[in-house]
DNA sequence: ACCTGAACACCGTTCAAGT
DNA sequence: ACCTGAACACCGTTCAAGT
C-alpha cells in the first residue's frame, strides 16, 4: 500500500472532451423537451455520437441527469449558503423552500428523481440530495431557534413539501405550487396569518 | 333523425365477457405490482389473451385504468356524499382529504394520471376527476361557511393538496403524506394549532 | 362479433471489434 | 483510450385475416 503511484492523470483525449460537451448539450435540450425520461438513443443521435459513447461517459441515466444539473445545483447550494447569512431566519426559509421547488421542477420527472435520490444511497444524485438536506436542516434550525418554525416540524417535513411542491409545479402550475407552499408554511410557522400572495384569485 | 331504432342491445358474447374479466383482473394485479405504466403486453399475456383483444376492449391505457378503478372510485364518491351529512364540516373536510389521498396513491403513477385527468377533458378519467372536484367543492363550501376553512382558500388549492399528498405517499411514505396534509390543513383552517398526529417523531 | 398475432417503429443496454 | 454499431430483449399500436 501507499504506492508511489501519483495517479497518472493523463488529460482526456480531445475528441472525448468534445463528445462529452455535445452529449451534455443534447441531453439538456432533450430533458427540457421531454423530461428526465427522454430517450437516450435520441440524445446520442442528436449529439452525433453512437449510443455506446453515451453509455461509456454516463453509465446510467441518472449519472447523465446529475451531470446536466451540476452547475444549476451548485448555484442552488450557493443560494442556500447565502440564506444562512440572511438576517431574517423566517424570510431565509421561505426563499429557500421556493428556490428548491423551482429548481426541482426544471424538467418534467425531476421531482420524482430527486425524491428517490434522498433515500437511495447508490443514486448518482444522492450526493446532491444530501447536500440539499443538510442546507435545509441548517436553515430550518435557525427558524426553529427563532421560534418561527414550530418545534414539532421535522426537517423531512420540509423536504417533503419542497419535492411535493416541485411535482405540483410540473403537473399543475407554478401558481398552484406557490399557493401550496404558502398555505403549508402558514401551517408550519406558528405565526403567519397572511393570505397567500396578493394573487388575482381565480 | 329520431329513427325508431331502439338500440339493438345484443348481449355480449360469453367469451368476450370472460376476456374482459380476465383483463381487468390481470391489469389490477400488474398495476399493483408495477404502477400505472405497467406493460400492456404483459397484462394481455397474463390474462391469456392476444394484445389485440386488450386494445379492442380498452382503446387506451387510461380507459383500462379507469375501468380498473371503477368500484374503488364509486366507493370513494359514496364516502364523499356521506361527509356532506357529517355534523362537523371540519372533520368532514379532513376525512375527505385523507381518503382522496389514500385512494389516489393506490398504484404508483396514479397521482400523476389523476392530476392530468382534472384538466384534460379527453381523458377517460376526466369524468371521475370532475366528480371528485365537485364533491371537494361542496365539502369545502360547508367548511368555509362555518368559518373553519379560510375564505381565501380556493377549491383548487384542496385538489392540489390531495394530489400532491398522494404523490408524496407514493414516493416517500404514508406517514410523510399524512404529515403534509396535517401541516397544510393547519394553514388552511384558520383555527387549528394542534401538532400533527401523536406521532413518534423520527 | 370478437379474437389472433404478425408487422412496424421505437427503446434500453451490452459488448466485440475497430482506430 | 475511446468510439462504433450490431445484437438482444423488450415495448406500444395497428390491422388484415381468421372463426
Amino acid at each position: 500500500v501507499d504506492s508511489a503511484d501519483p495517479q497518472p492523470r493523463r488529460r482526456p483525449r480531445a475528441d472525448a472532451l468534445r463528445n462529452l460537451a455535445r452529449l451534455l448539450a443534447a441531453a439538456e435540450a432533450e430533458f427540457r423537451r421531454a423530461g428526465t425520461q427522454a430517450s437516450l438513443e435520441r440524445i446520442a443521435r442528436s449529439a452525433g455520437v453512437a449510443i455506446g459513447t453515451l453509455y461509456s461517459h454516463f453509465p446510467t441515466r441518472y449519472a447523465l441527469v446529475a451531470a446536466v444539473l451540476r452547475e444549476r445545483n451548485d448555484a442552488l447550494f450557493a443560494l442556500g449558503e447565502r440564506q444562512l447569512a440572511e438576517p431574517s431566519a423566517d424570510r431565509a426559509l421561505t426563499t429557500w423552500v421556493r428556490a428548491v421547488c423551482e429548481h426541482a421542477a426544471a424538467y418534467r420527472g425531476l421531482a420524482e428523481v430527486l425524491a428517490a435520490g434522498f433515500g437511495d444511497e447508490s443514486s448518482e444524485l444522492h450526493g446532491d440530495c444530501a447536500r440539499l438536506s443538510e442546507l435545509t436542516c441548517r436553515i430550518a434550525a435557525r427558524a426553529r431557534a427563532l421560534g418561527s418554525l414550530r418545534a414539532d416540524v421535522l426537517d423531512e417535513d420540509l423536504t417533503a413539501l419542497m419535492t411535493a411542491a416541485a411535482w405540483t409545479r410540473e403537473q399543475l402550475s407554478a401558481r398552484q405550487a406557490d399557493r401550496l407552499i404558502d398555505h403549508t408554511l402558514a401551517g408550519l410557522c406558528a405565526h403567519r396569518r397572511v393570505s397567500p400572495q396578493p394573487s388575482a384569485s381565480r
